[in-house]
DNA sequence: CGCCAGGTTGTTG
DNA sequence: CAACAACATGGC
């Protein structure tokens, strides 16, 4: 009996595989089988980690836009995107919102990876995953999700990631009491799970399709796959 | 029109 | 340390 596995069985079973994280390919965000089977190659690496920083607080489609315009526009090459001023690079990225934001974020992240990683961005596949951890969340503009979201989709790094999806949903069952703080209810996920990257890349993205279809804000009860472990 | 979206940082008591 | 403000576009 572990409410955190069937949770994840029920959400698997009606929703299906997610195949994150998604990739832009002839203009538009692809989730394909292949990406569970195979490591990310270090285009799609630094996408997915550009990604994880524009989708802070943002739906995806606005993200999907800045990323179609940055892989027009530079082919999201780690140089190119180092060369356009900032003016230049918060335009391109401006459908993701907070994009003066977002945009010295990006910078930050590219002089990381110049400074820290000497231009080589597959350098952190051979870092410990609390050493990876560390040296992501020491970039400013990367906080516990997004580098949690690059550990695991970008480096196949077993670590589970936590949103605000995740202790709505954790809070209305009860499995998280009260405002539990991000690292413990990652651990809570660590413990009760196998310590598998497929499985946590595919609970985070259920988590996200079931909030967004049925465990919204104002949840739909009436339909819900898990209404009989939920007490609300 | 209002609400919300795959958060993080900075400020204040 | 907790609470709160600031950051901003686009879909529904």
């Amino acid at each position: 009996m572990n409410n955190i596995i069937d949770i994840y069985n029920i959400l698997l079973k009606i929703y299906g595989f997610q195949y994150w994280w998604p990739i832009v390919i002839d203009g538009k965000s692809r989730y394909l089988e292949e990406f569970s089977k195979r490591e990310r190659t270090s285009e799609e690496i630094f996408e997915i980690c550009i990604g994880a920083i524009l989708t802070q607080n943002t739906a995806w489609k606005n993200v999907e836009k800045a990323l179609i315009n940055l892989k027009t526009k530079t082919n999201l090459d780690i140089k190119k995107i180092q060369n356009l001023d900032m003016t230049t690079l918060a335009e391109l990225i401006k459908p993701s919102g907070y994009f003066n934001q977002k945009s010295k974020k990006i910078k930050a992240f590219l002089n990381f990876i110049n400074d820290e990683l000497k231009g080589d961005i597959i350098k952190i596949k051979n870092y410990t995953t609390e050493k990876a951890r560390n040296i992501l969340l020491s970039v400013w503009g990367i906080g516990r999700e997004t580098a949690d979201s690059i550990l695991l989709y970008a480096y196949d790094k077993p670590i589970f990631v936590t949103d605000a999806y995740t202790r709505r949903i954790f809070s209305r069952v009860s499995l998280i009491k009260g405002e539990l703080e991000y690292d413990l209810i990652q651990k809570m996920f660590h413990e009760n799970l196998p310590q598998d990257s497929n499985i946590y890349k595919e609970y985070h993205a259920l988590i996200v399709a079931f909030a967004k279809d049925t465990c919204k804000k104002e949840p739909s009860c009436d339909k819900c796959c898990i209404r009989n472990l939920c007490n609300i």
